[in-house]
This record gives structure tokens, sequence and C-alpha cells, in this order.
DNA sequence: ATTCTATTGACCAGTGTGGTCGAATAGATT
DNA sequence: AATCTATTCGACCACACTGGTCAATAGAAT
């Protein structure tokens, strides 16, 4: 059974709960008593779906790549050979999955700064997956001709990531608290898009 | 007395070991048994030198911002208006000062995090002008007849802000856990000036 | 009537918390 | 030598919270 089965249904509020406060303090520092509470559940429920922290913890990392593998990383198409179009199209993805799963984004991030030593071999295998290939589709099969003759191709590809990162990581700064729902999305992609004409402008002959 | 009076003082290890500690943790969840220890000092000394754990924290902050203020907001010179320059000379400062002092930096990225509405009002006004003097610095009497001509200039300033982020950070994370002391700065410096001719390349005329 | 599933929260032993305090030590002063 | 004072320690305190258990329950299905 899969994240989205039925949203009322109390194992779905754990797992939605268990998601923030891993995301939140980490593994060892997550406490399965604010887990319930949060919830709105009593103790027991967690223990009866869950043998234990560590099992609880491990179904949500596996369900979380099943949920990235299969929303953003076999949705982006490679056929789009411009460097900034591939770059527009990979940021508006993960803006729109990150809406819908912000806190399968915020709890996969604690998982990768964590000693991920301690997980199994074929999470541990997934996750080195999952890094190569978002790595390769963000670069693989590019056009560079476009770029400026005279700068450092793979500086200033470095550089445009790091801009966007950076936007990104504002644009979630900005809007934290808010509820996303009743968010201007196109708004957003537009002003997003002139960003990215600004360095298109910049980089581009 | 200021921070870096005697270093083998008992003191001094206790504030050392703390500004790692609340960095880390931050102030809630930052324990007073952990920071004695890693202090290799018996607790009776924490409470020795300071009444309680709360005021330590206060202790802390305000002689970072102490020595924030005097190395780096007040080094930093307004009559280069070239923007490329300018930010060249912060960010060697910046790095300087990370080197030197970087569990302070560490730590006070905690404080801006934190709540700042328990501060005390002093320390409250001292970091409001902190933030808004850093700001100034990067930006005013900053000559922009040199951009091209056809971008948004605001929009070219946040994304090469970023871009200079993301490089720093990456600069961090590549180095974490090294010595600093053996660190060559100086090519540090020449790949960081590279990045900087990438980007005077990409957005001057 | 009986079995099965879902649900609760009091309870457990253990660990860690911020903070106290009496005792020990070392060094200087008398 | 004796006294005094500035340090230094860690055992100890009451308390909060930890991950996990389990007897009791209620409702549905058989």
């Amino acid at each position: 059974m899969g994240f989205s089965d039925n949203q009322d249904d109390k194992q779905q509020r754990i797992i939605f709960s268990a998601l923030n406060e891993f995301a939140e303090y980490g593994y060892d520092r997550a406490s399965t008593n604010r887990i319930v509470k949060n919830a709105g559940v009593g103790k027991g429920m967690l223990y009866y779906y869950f043998n234990n922290k560590w099992e609880l913890f491990l179904y949500l990392v596996k369900e979380s790549l099943d949920v990235i593998e299969e929303e953003y990383l076999n949705k982006v198409d490679l056929s789009e050979t411009d460097f900034f179009e591939r770059m527009s199209k990979i940021a508006e993805f993960k803006m729109k999955v990150y809406l819908e799963h912000s806190q399968i984004f915020n709890f996969m991030s604690q998982v990768f700064i964590m000693e991920e030593s301690k997980l199994p071999d074929e999470l541990r295998r997934r996750i080195v997956k999952l890094r190569e290939e978002s790595y390769a589709k963000l670069y693989s099969n590019i056009d560079f001709s476009s770029f400026k003759d005279d700068i450092d191709v793979d500086k200033a590809f470095q550089l445009i990531q790091w801009s966007i990162d950076g936007y990104q990581n504002n644009l979630i700064h900005r809007h934290e608290g808010t509820d996303f729902s009743n968010l201007d999305f196109e708004s957003l992609k537009e002003e997003f898009l002139d960003y990215i004409e600004v360095l298109r402008k910049a980089f581009y002959k």
C-alpha cells in the first residue's frame, strides 16, 4: 500500500506525522510520542502498524523513494537539448512535486544527510542510483554550442545550477508557513522564467 | 574579557564547546552535559563561570556579535564601485573570518534561524543592525553602468548573489572535516576568482 | 456467541535534563 | 605551618521524556 491510499486512515496520519518529525529532528532525536500526538492517535497505533521506530523509518524511506522515482525521475524527458529549457522543465517538475509532497522532500533531505551506512543495502543502492540519475538528467544530451565561446562551460554550468538552487530555496523560504493550495502557481512560474531569461541573455551568445 | 584571551583557560574551552553545541543543536536541544564533556571539564565549571544555560547562551551571542562587527563589518570598504571587485573582496574577507572563527559563523546562523523574540532587546537590535549593514555593504555605491543593457539588473544581482553563496557553501561542504590550518588559501582564492571572471564575462557588456 | 480487527493510554525501565553542593585541591598570603 | 581563597570536580537531585508493552475495550464479521 502506498502513501496516497486513504488520507483519513489513521495509518496515513501516522505516516504524515512521522515524515515531518523525522524531517525536523533526524532519526535519533525524533520522538515516537510526538509522532502519535501530532497524528492525533493513541501510542498503540504506531506499534500496531509498525513493529518499531526503525521499521517505521525504513518504510518511509522506501515509500518516499517510490514517489520520487515515479513522480519526478521518470518524468523528465531527455529529448530537450537546450540547457535552459531543460532546466526550466526540471525546476517546474521539482516545484510541482514539492507542492504536493513537501514532507517527502524535507524527509529525504534529512535521509541524504544522515549516515546512510545504517540503511540496508537495497535502500542504499536505490539512493545512489537516484543521485546518479538525477545528475544525469540534468546534464546528459545537452547542446553546448549556444554558450558563449570565451567562458568556461563547466564553471558556467555550476554557477547556473547554484543560481537556480538559490532561487528555489528563496522561493520555499518566502512561502514557508503559507498554505500551498491557494498559491498562484502560474505567476511563480512566470517569475522563474524571467530569471531564466536573464541567465540566457548572460550566458548564451 | 573577549573570546581570544587565553586559549587554554578552561572558560575558553567551555565557550568553544558551547558554541559548537548550540550551533549543532540549537538552544533547547543543546545539552550542558555534552558541553562540559566535550570541553573536558567538570560540570561545576560551567556553573562556576555562568549562572545558567541561558546566560551562557546570551554571553555567546554578545561576544559573537562583537567579533563579527569588529572583524568583518567594519573592514569592508565602500570605495570600490565595481560590483565584482566588491564581491571578491567581501567573499575573501568572509572566508578568512570563517577559517578563523567557523564556530562563530555556525553558531550565529543558528541564532539567526531561532526565534529572536526570546532575545533581550539590545541583542535583537544589534542583529537587525547587522543584517541591514551587511546588506548595505553589498550593494551601496555600486556602479551599475557596466552591466549589459538588455538584462534586469536587480534579477542579475540576485542571481549572482545566489551563485556566490552556492560556491561558498560548496567550498565549506567540500572541506568539512578538514583541518583549516594547512589549507591552500591562495589556490582557493584563484579558483574563486575564476568563477568571478565567468560571471563578469556573462553579465558585463 | 465467538472471533477478529482496531484502538486506547496507563505503565515500564532506562536515559538524559538543567542545576546544586559538599568535598578536594592547589596556590598564594599570612 | 596555618589559613584563606579561587578553582575544580562529579555524585546527586527531581524531573521530563524515551521506545516499547499490554490489558482492556468496542464494534464488526462470522
